[in-house]
RNA sequence: GCUGGGUUCGUAUAACGGUUAGUACCCAAGAUUCUCAAUCUUGUAAUAGGAGUUCGAUUCUCCUACCCAGUACCA
């Protein structure tokens, strides 16, 4: 029987959606969409205590900017479906709002002796718990010790009813059968057995709150929203047994889904998973959006770090999955076209932000001048800067242009000035807020030289340094994305009498030349007469460089003399001489 | 502890009984340049350890070590 595919996503509102889970929600997607079937989104909230505002709304907000976008569960406008249509058959999609539904199969379960109720407190529970492991053990709760403890199996039956209807704190537990051998398949761990007496008798439903465990939901959601794999995290594997025997239980054997068990995202260094602290502490994110919390605590996010989201998708596909080829660059439908579950890794997958910023320069070269340009401009504006279609209208407005359409005073610049310094220098940048660092100095004349022979750097940060050379003293990783425009670098080695009054000589020959300030006429002119001088090429032009950008590296000479034109140049270097002195 | 899962260069992975163990990132060197990037070329670097099966094991089996997960009235 050809069974339609019908995948889904469960993720628990209880805070921000981990790079993982969003992994976990794009393997289920490309299954869903490579098989023509049907991807779904069920909130599984099912645990009041840990409910946190805002979360539901992160994780759809989440998905949505991968291009992970859900046939069910969610509305056009991005909201959970909380009412059944022709469209929404299995609708409501929270378990919140399912749960007058799950009662009556646990009572079914109940029924046919395959559940119990049981009445011991958590308190009890917790004591039996802390007694056994101060002599050495572990309390499980199982068929070795239920018989011992207070549930409908030990209690005569009319003190069950009576308990039933006079307290409130009683559970509904599964009846672990004993010593069965449980014979499951892992679409890509293959066949795992596991003996049921190692198993405990799992809470199905609480009285308390009148609702479900995360068991019970689940399996009766998955059978009611006929779910044909459950594409999952590798920590749920420990609870397959107990699924299998749910479904048998329920009779549901011939529709049980078929597993597959995700491995977990390792952290870039040392031992264990990823977590939210590896991200602050090495410096990327390990949530897609950004996230603030209760206490508003800010955690970044892979779109407000500016990462494109098919480079994220991208890079998250690629770990722990390959083609089996050398292919690293897909699109999201070449991923639908080219993934496998076969080919899904079993280990866990070490994350590493060095080829997620790989990835988003691969894809930043895929995008046009045009479309980068279009990026750039609003992050130009929040820089303080009118970006102008029109030179001319700009002009009545008492703008002064200078070199290719910039008016420094101002901070106004034509849109084809910013078109031609996002051509020079994209090549550079692994993100669009890159270009901005890179080409500071084509958008501002440098307002004090500050720190004076401090070489440039933002604080040091504790980032992955390749072990092998993690013993060299020398290596210090500063974060380079805090450097400041026009903090002078290496001033004390460029910064000598022999080097700029050359450097003066040869900008007022420039300057005084009367060629045009293109590329290809100032650069000939101004090499020309250093060497005909027999000054040292590099050493006179690292002066300049200094002058005009506070740094003795960057982009080239010529370069950004054609952009700021002639009279820039002299004021640079007039600016220069007078705040570095002599 | 117990139960389950895992283990190929630093990292992600390829090789599903026969290869000089391949590729990408990172790192290093060279070319190029006024410098730095970018680019191109080259290089360093791995089958956790031990038994077994086999003519032959990265690949199959077992043991050990290590890592991960689960062991909740959380998901």
């Amino acid at each position: 029987m050809e069974r339609r595919t019908r995948v889904r996503f469960a993720p628990s509102p209880t805070g921000p959606l981990h790079m993982g889970g969003v992994r976990t929600a794009l393997y289920n997607y490309l299954y869903a969409k490579q098989n023509g079937g049907d991807f779904i989104i069920r909130i599984e909230d099912t645990d009041s205590h840990r409910f946190v505002p805002g979360a539901e709304r992160y994780i759809i907000e989440a998905l949505n900017w991968c291009g992970i976008h859900p046939d069910e569960g969610v509305d056009a406008d991005g909201n959970v479906v909380e009412v059944a249509s022709e469209k929404h058959p299995h609708a409501p999609y929270r378990q919140s709002q399912r749960k007058g539904i799950y009662r009556s199969y646990a009572d079914q379960l109940i029924a046919n002796g395959y559940a119990y109720y049981a009445f011991d407190t958590a308190e009890e529970l917790e004591a039996k718990r802390t007694a056994a492991e101060s002599a050495g053990g572990t309390f499980i709760y199982n068929q070795k010790t239920r018989m011992e403890l207070r549930n409908s199996l030990t209690l005569p039956e009319d003190e069950v009813r009576n308990l039933l209807e006079t307290t409130d704190t009683w559970t509904i537990r599964f009846k672990m059968p004993e010593n069965v051998v449980v014979k499951m398949d892992d679409m890509i761990r293959g066949h795992i057995e596991v003996n049921t007496d190692t198993l405990d008798d799992k809470v199905l439903w609480k009285r308390a709150d009148e609702l479900p465990t995360y068991h019970l939901a689940n399996i009766v959601d998955d059978h009611l929203m006929e779910i044909s794999e459950v594409i999952r995290g590798e920590e749920w594997l420990p609870s397959l047994p107990l699924h299998y025997m749910l479904y048998k239980a329920f009779g549901w054997e011939d529709t049980m889904p078929r597993f597959a068990h995700l491995s977990l995202l390792l952290k870039p260094d040392g031992k264990g998973k990823l977590s939210k602290r590896d991200g602050d502490r090495l410096g990327f994110p390990v949530f897609p959006l950004k996230w603030v919390n209760a206490a508003g605590e800010e955690s970044r996010g892979y779109r407000e770090d500016g990462y494109f989201p098919e480079a994220f998708v991208n890079m998250l596909a690629m770990l722990g999955w390959n083609p089996g080829d050398d292919r690293e660059l897909f699109t999201m439908d070449e991923l639908i076209g080219a993934f496998s579950l076969d080919r899904v890794i079993k280990s866990g997958a070490r994350f590493n932000p060095d080829k997620a910023r790989w990835y988003n320069k691969e894809y930043l070269r895929t995008k046009s001048d045009e479309e980068v340009t279009g990026m750039f401009i609003p992050m130009l504006e929040s820089h303080g800067f009118n970006v102008v279609d029109c030179p001319a209208c700009a002009l009545t407005a008492g703008a002064e242009f200078a070199g290719k359409g910039i008016d420094f005073k101002n901070h106004i610049v034509t849109r084809e000035y910013v078109a031609e310094v996002v051509s020079l220098v994209r090549e550079r940048a692994t993100f669009v807020k890159d270009i901005w660092e890179i080409a500071a100095c084509l958008f501002l004349s440098p307002a004090d030289y500050a720190a004076f022979g401090v070489k440039a750097g933002g604080p040091e940060i504790q980032k992955p340094v390749d072990p092998r050379r993690a013993a060299d003293p020398r290596v210090k990783v500063f974060d380079d994305s805090l450097t400041a425009p026009f903090l002078a670098k290496d001033v004390d080695k460029f910064w000598k009498e022999e080097n700029f009054t050359p450097a003066f000589r040869a900008q007022e020959h420039v300057c005084a030349s009367g060629r045009a300030f293109t590329k290809e006429s100032i650069e000939p002119v101004l090499e020309d007469y250093i060497r005909e001088q027999g000054w040292p090429m590099g050493k006179v032009m690292n002066c300049i460089r200094l002058a005009l950008t506070g740094a003795s590296s960057g982009l080239g000479i010529a370069d950004i003399l054609s952009f700021i034109g002639s009279r820039e140049f002299a004021s640079r270097m007039a600016f220069a001489a007078e705040r570095l002195g002599k």
